[in-house]
RNA sequence: GGAGAGGUGGGUGAGUGGCUUAAACCAGCGGUUUGCUAAACCGCCGUACGCUAUAAAGGCGUACCGAGGGUUCAAAUCCCUCCCUCUCCGCCA
């Protein structure tokens, strides 16, 4: 969320960032509820500071012996006045805290105004797709003939988006996993083992609730939320946290399984592994200085690619437009890799910068070295990567025409075998 | 899941209704002394919000002793609910 002293002084600049991203303005009613807050606010603690001067006043008569009922009396009626004024305040708070919710974060001014995924700005494009003479099938095909991986049973055991890998097909997962896991500890991630559920505030810290929970799976009994991504776990590890300004940055790279609803989807964009229910992923998480977030970001960009370019897929970066980006973000890249069998790109990686927005709700700050006065960091991530669709893109594009799968170099020493057949 | 004991500032830890402005010690920061280090001594040493003021600072107030409610003129202190930690029991990969 925003700071609702940057909305009190910043009313334009915050409007027009909700405007490009095509969010609901609440900014009026927001300032409105703030008035009347900040009014509240100094009559309440007026009279407290006369009941702590009268209290104290109580004390020393009744150790003198002498009879205070009359100033008590008078004190009843402050205190009925008080308790009304905060529950008022209570009201309008939690008001204001539901609306300041609502706010998206706003978008920096590298980011390319816009309003559909057509306005997503191509920045960079990275090898050659597959060619040869024969047609590159769709990687359901390959996967179903080679039996790496089951759809079918997966549906009967659990529902739609839930398969099974199997033999080499689990191997390629568990290789690809440590693969990521690797390239990340040599590039100063911190491995972090998550838990996989999270409870409403860890929820909430990371902006998937309010207004997202239709995304994750909940353990209702429980009230817990299954992950749908170990940003919400990773990041959240650090709630309510200050760190010496000398700390930063800090790094992390987590596995975990990523469960996601995907209420509504449909069609092609779900066929095989373009869009599971339960996927595989090590996501990057940054905890850094505000002065080098942006820096940082880019640097987070290229550590997704790098896999990329070790695995020899191609791939593209988008610098998605301020309508694209979603709600908790400033800026955004969008790595996709290209999927030679069904001849379109997929969405591998998604490496963002929220700078206070997570920080303000979770309440990460670091103190600065010269005041010793603590500021929010900026907190940054991205996928490093998500599993299926690099299988399909790694299936599509290293299949030879007998329909066998060629491994990866990088893969040798994981997998142990070089061919899938 | 059951029984018991706990949760106080960065740390240790005192505080069972008003004399607390949360003691004391340690750590940290600044200073004095000193050939250097150390010691000693002095001072500072939380966060959030509101009001006010400014070039920067500051000043006044409110809240915060695990979280949330309640009792009271007044709550770290009494009552209720919840969370967490420790010990023991049960269950368990």
């Amino acid at each position: 969320m925003l700071d609702l002293k940057f909305i009190r002084e910043n009313t334009t600049i915050v409007k027009r960032g909700i405007k490009a991203k095509n969010d609901v303005d609440n900014v009026d009613a927001i300032l409105e509820l703030d008035a009347q807050r900040r009014a509240l606010i100094g009559e309440g603690e007026t009279l407290k500071a006369k009941r702590n001067e009268v209290s104290a006043k109580v004390g020393q008569m009744k150790k003198a012996g002498e009879d205070a009922s009359a100033v008590i009396e008078e004190m009843n009626a402050v205190k009925t006045r008080i308790q009304f004024i905060d529950e008022e305040l209570k009201t309008i708070e939690e008001k204001l805290e539901s609306l300041l919710l609502t706010v998206p974060n706003i978008p920096h001014p590298s980011v390319p105004f816009g309003t559909t995924p057509d306005d997503n700005r191509t920045v960079f494009e990275w090898g050659e797709k597959a060619k040869g003479e024969f047609t590159f099938k769709p990687h359901w095909d390959i996967t179903a003939k080679l039996g790496i991986i089951d759809f079918e049973r997966g549906a009967k055991v659990a529902g739609a988006g839930f398969p099974f890998y199997i033999g080499k097909g689990a191997t390629l997962q568990r290789a690809l996993i440590n693969f990521f896991l690797d390239q990340a500890a040599e590039h100063g991630y911190k491995e972090l083992q998550a838990p996989i559920v999270v409870n409403e505030e860890s929820a909430c810290g990371t902006g998937q609730i309010p207004d997202k929970e239709d995304l994750m799976y909940t353990a209702e009994r429980d009230k817990l939320f299954m992950i749908p991504t170990a940003e919400v776990p990773v990041t959240n590890f650090h709630r309510k946290e200050t760190f010496e300004e000398k700390e930063l940055p800090i790094k992390y790279a987590g596995y975990t399984p990523c469960f996601r609803r995907e209420a509504g989807s449909y069609g092609k964009d779900v066929r095989g592994l373009n869009r599971l229910h339960q996927f595989d992923k090590v996501e990057l998480v940054k905890f850094v200085h505000p002065d080098t977030s942006y820096d940082e970001l880019e640097l987070l960009r290229a550590d997704a690619e790098r896999l990329l370019q070790l695995l020899g897929l191609p791939y593209r970066v988008l610098l998605m437009c301020t309508g694209d980006m979603g709600f908790t973000q400033t800026k955004k890249y969008d790595l996709e890799v290209w999927a030679a069998g069904q001849q379109r790109w997929l969405e591998v990686s998604s490496c963002s910068n929220f700078e206070t927005f997570q920080a303000r709700r979770m309440n990460i700050k670091f103190k600065v070295r010269e005041t010793g006065k603590p500021e929010f960091v900026h907190t940054l991530n991205g996928s490093g990567l998500a599993l299926p669709r690099v299988v399909a893109a790694i299936i599509e594009h290293y299949q030879t025409p007998e329909g066998k799968v060629i491994v990866p170099k990088v893969l040798h020493p994981y997998t142990k075998f070089t061919v899938i057949d």
